[in-house]
DNA sequence: ACAAAACATTTTATATTTAAAATGTTAATA
DNA sequence: TATTAACATTTTAAATATAAAATGTTTTGT
């Protein structure tokens, strides 16, 4: 339903015309570049390797920590709700790519851990996805990448800083 | 099963460290501060509005689009799948917030309009949603926004000029 | 020691999301 | 004009997500 003279930006970012405010415009480019590089990565993770993106980011927490992570340190480092924890972690433990196993001072809290089978799936996928991040990043110049990275620390350390 | 000395991040860069390569450090950060904002933003339209996200955003498309949106346009600009669309349309438009009307030109196309009720309703939410992003992105700068957004829309192009 | 609070996790119910198949419509072309 | 391809949307099935309740464990305060 667009005129044919309107300049279609097919995203988020088509919502905003000038008088709008620039938090909001930031807020959306950067809701804008997420998700374009999500979609991709999600469609290939399905592609070459048959799997999602929360299961990809569940065995690269756990790859990360080679002692193994609680469920809800898993829950805290995915960002996700301590109940999807559960339920990708039933899946991943059904096809043998994690243990779960108890912890003996504190019984409430179970011990997530890579199996051998999940290392070594998880390795094959990384450098995938590795090579994909940097072909749709790569073209930025290390001085961008790191002018990138300080300006994004200040506006998580903004956002934060807020209560709650 | 962090030891004491470890610091913690509790979010997606906690799986980095520093020979990691720069390219994934620099989406891992930017996954990060978009996480954060959305679910700041998510739990404020639930408490305040008993709306979700996805609704909101559906309904900003179409207060920026005073002739109407078709679904695929709108499935295009929020980023998210034509069955997704068509699940919040249901929604919105058994609340009476939004219409959907046949197209003379083209029987496949639905034409979707938010209803004058709609249009109020969003009004009232728009506002406060500012509020909360001004929040949250406030405390940068006149400059430091714009450099970030120019830098954000170099990123941009980087993604999109790939192919697929 | 006991009650109450805090904690870690799972379960439940519901909503969202996606990809892919199905349906119906229009355009292209041979 | 048939046939095929492209298009717009909805439906379906499976996965993912959330909040809140339930369960069991540990800590705290009295």
């Amino acid at each position: 339903m667009n005129d044919e003279a309107t300049v279609v930006e097919l995203n988020h970012e088509s919502r905003l015309q000038s008088e709008d405010h620039q938090s909001i415009r930031l807020w959306l480019r950067l809701l804008t570049c997420t998700n374009m590089i999500e979609q991709r990565l999600r469609a290939r993770l399905r592609e070459e390797f048959a799997t999602t993106l929360p299961r990809f980011d569940f065995m690269a927490q756990l790859d990360r920590a080679p002692d193994g992570l609680t469920m809800g340190e898993l829950s805290q480092r995915m960002m996700v709700s301590g109940g999807n924890v559960s339920g990708i972690a039933n899946q991943l433990s059904g096809e043998g790519l994690i243990d779960r196993s108890p912890v003996p001072d504190n019984r409430r809290t179970l011990c997530v851990t890579l199996t051998d089978k999940g290392r070594k799936r998880f390795a094959d996928m990384a450098a995938a996805h590795e090579r994909w991040v940097v072909e749709m990043l790569g073209n930025l110049s290390q001085v961008e990448h790191q002018l990138i990275m300080t300006h994004l620390a200040q506006l998580k350390r903004g956002v934060t800083a807020l209560e709650t």
